[in-house]
DNA sequence: GCAAAAGTGTTACCTGTACACCCATGC
DNA sequence: GCATGGGTGTACAGGTAACACTTTTGC
């Protein structure tokens, strides 16, 4: 190949139009359900029918892109973590042109109702398990950041971007809880969570007064330096999972 | 926003020219070392550098681009493991125009030496310690495709993609050692190995005239048909990746 | 015989799990 | 007192790590 090919074949308008967008899979929790974030398509295709919140990929990076299409669309914005989940870009996942999607997934404690805004209809929070049918493939991306979740609570500690700067292990353990879909033992849970070196560290406080109905003030904790957890909170290993 | 403007947001052609890519972190073991699969450029920009092989997306899926690519570029296809890595695409990555590239990552046996073709001026395989600096960002590319095989080997029965169909515990165990850069004990290596349900299967054979130096004849075995290793095979734990 | 590599036995230790239990608090 | 939930003790099961040891082959 000379240069001349060379350079053409690195002109993408020599091929099939092509864009680049950034779909983002937020979740957090509320109710003591695992929520995610979607808005309502008001054009065609799929008008009416949810997705998940995205958008162009315009000057900014990929991650840029993504905290932006965040905000635009819902006014979420602080204290989210945000991480690259995978990539998607079958032919006509799109029925217009050839689109190819840069999914995120972010993850927030509980904040207001979001906002809509720029493309987006409207804004809510679903329970995941009730989200679909959503447009595209979104139900697929979805299924991806939801498996990505479950499995980055086990080694790193995830599940305090679900909470508050300050929180009590039970928060955390309903954290698990939602996320995984299924109840841990408390006292366990909790021996085991202290154990992590790196994982919480106490405040030395405790809740004020608390609005449970009875029992002791819980002590409070704060997210500790660890970036990964060892060793691991495993999820009970399910048969079908194992082969 | 109204239908008009929508449509004029859905053109990429509105945006700065932007091109999506594969590029394929391609890992094998050979004379007992991880190996990564790199050609030399013979273009600039970074004429005569090492770069992963790579090219443009075109009409199908980014899954079918990465084997096209491969193929290609290399005349390797057969029985190698192919999945996503991540997305990278901050502006300025390719000095030339925006490229948004899809990595993607691919394990085999070690196989015949590469056939360059396509773009590749020449293909290679390269220790993975003595691989950079390579073109655009590879090396960061490079080495999360790294970390993410080191982490899998944990997990997954990917050390069974790096031998043959039918292979000895020894093999399978200087895999291990070679992508984790340290050595395993011999004898707790092969009792976890079998003791793990579904991750190799006894072919009843052993091999024939061993190549060895003596010893007796080792026990072949086949790749099980568990996804996931249960329990896993953790690595030593290092402290400075503790915290 | 000797060296090399496959494969096994044994033991000490460590972690996760289950379950019982105590304790502090609100009502 | 009694219910509720935080937090701890303890015993058992299972996995890990270290190390010695036996077995089978090539030279």
């Amino acid at each position: 190949m000379n240069e001349r090919e060379f350079l053409e074949n690195y002109d993408p308008r020599a091929f099939e139009p092509l864009a680049v967008t950034v779909d983002v899979v937020t979740l957090t929790i509320r109710e003591g359900r695992l929520k995610v974030l979607l808005v309502e398509r008001g054009e065609p295709p799929f008008a009416g029918r949810r997705a998940l919140p995205g958008g162009f990929v315009r000057d900014d990076d990929l991650d840029n892109a993504a905290r932006r299409e965040l905000a635009e669309e819902t006014g979420l914005l602080p204290r989210v973590h945000l991480e690259q989940l995978a990539s998607f870009g079958d032919p006509g996942r799109d029925p217009r042109m050839r689109v190819v999607s840069v999914a995120y997934l972010a993850f927030g404690p509980s904040l207001a109702d979001p906002v809509a805004g720029g493309d987006a209809a409207t804004a809510l929070w679903a329970d995941v398990d009730a989200a679909g049918p959503l447009a595209f493939d979104h139900d697929r991306i979805l299924a991806a950041g939801l498996e990505r979740a479950r499995s980055k609570l086990e080694y790193t500690p995830l599940a305090t971007a679900f909470v508050g700067d300050e929180f009590t292990i039970s928060e955390l353990r309903s954290v698990y809880a939602a996320v995984w879909g299924e109840d841990l033992h408390a006292g366990n849970f909790h021996r085991k969570v202290l154990s992590v070196p790196g994982f919480v560290e106490s405040t030395g406080a405790t809740t004020e007064r608390s609005s449970q109905r009875g029992g002791p003030r819980a002590r409070l904790y704060r997210a500790g330096d660890a970036r990964i957890l060892h060793p691991a909170l495993l999820r009970p290993a399910r048969e079908e999972e194992v082969r």
